[in-house]
DNA sequence: CGTGATATTGACCAATTGGTCAAAAAGAAA
DNA sequence: TTTCTTTTTGACCAATTGGTCAATATCACG
């Protein structure tokens, strides 16, 4: 039994800024792309006073990733299989887009976890991942039988979401390359993407 | 002027053979997460070996990089102004898709260097790629103004196509993790964007 | 204020890394 | 077959990296 002392307030302090720093790091350079020095210069820190909070460069990937991986699945828990279904839909497109917007380094250690093969998290998205989405296509699926939305398939329909999104976090600097100046990305998108989906659900 | 001799037979075979093994490790590690013995293991040839086809890991990345960004142009490329606009547009979707089923690891390796910043090919992004895309903008833009196609943002239109398309290259252990053992992203994305695309470029 | 616990750090370690070099092996041309 | 060029490699280098340690500084509690 984990019997282990409540964390003093120095601690709770600096393994939070270790933690933010590491995301900054983390999701500019990945996990192998990144060093103990370079965390601990932007979290302010010498190095062996990092490693007297967390054991190893890689404890600190796997809690950045345990914390975040739960984060990420909270916008699709919300939809409700007795809400409007276009409307429960718009607005998990809306919260998606809210993340992506919010939480973008979030969003790209994520994916350059998922792209590099998901070597830590490939069991969690397995299982917890999997179960979630499954019961949300069921609900989905369930909403297009009545005919309330079109005849689509809910996996990919939610793979679309993520996608489409996410993409904004990401692939941020090509999508404002692209636009160039004076453009917001994440403004339009979401004008972009209502009227997508709008059409692809319509019944 | 360049007047380097041509490359023997054993130059042009020890060349692709490094490219190939390249390739593989950086699209699992990113370039700061892979190592020079990693690529000459797979490569199948000693290290000082491998750096006599290339003078460092840096330049074995970007010759792979320029490559890369060139081929991923020529999707777009193909697009004609004088065709129909929804069968040209939808063939575009056909020929990402195809990009993504025969190039997955050059879709996470471009996709790795842009969601770190892409340090290498920001230039090249804000230059050639954006003049391309703003080129096929305005022809998108011309058919929704003639009414040929729905009244939609043509930037996001071709970033829709990218991510949607891409995703199934970049995040496939996920989509597979989440489908379970039986199915086949690929095909089922085929159907679910054909019809997708379809009811959001309706006039 | 003293004491014990916690926090911090400069020095250090072994292993790894990107890359070099001189010598030997193999290839190609005369 | 000889000779010149190209290719290959084991040994090596300096720098970096993940992590440790003992000593010191600071904190917290009585």
């Amino acid at each position: 039994m984990n019997q282990e002392k409540p964390r003093t307030r120095i601690q709770e302090k600096n393994r939070a800024r270790v933690l933010e720093a590491a995301l900054e790091v983390f999701s500019r350079h990945g996990f192998r792309g990144t060093t103990l020095d370079e965390i601990a210069r932007e979290a302010g820190l010498s190095k062996p006073n990092l490693l007297y909070y967390f054991a190893s460069k890689d404890e600190i990937h796997v809690t950045l990733l345990e914390g975040l991986v739960d984060r990420w699945l909270d916008p699709l828990r919300e939809m409700d299989a007795g809400g409007d279904p276009r409307d429960e839909l718009l607005a998990y497109v809306r919260r998606k887009l809210q993340m992506s917007r919010d939480y973008p380094r979030e969003s790209r250690l994520f994916a350059q976890e998922i792209v590099q093969g998901a070597p830590r998290i490939l069991e969690g998205l397995a299982t917890d991942l999997k179960a979630l989405v499954d019961e949300k296509a069921a609900i989905i699926r369930g909403w297009s039988d009545a005919g309330q939305i079109a005849d689509i398939d809910p996996h990919h329909l939610i793979f679309s979401i993520w996608s489409l999104t996410q993409h904004y976090a990401d692939f941020d600097v090509q999508v404002r390359a692209v636009l160039g100046e004076g453009r917001d990305p994440l403004a339009e998108a979401e004008v972009f993407l209502e009227t997508l989906f709008k059409r692809l659900l319509a019944p």
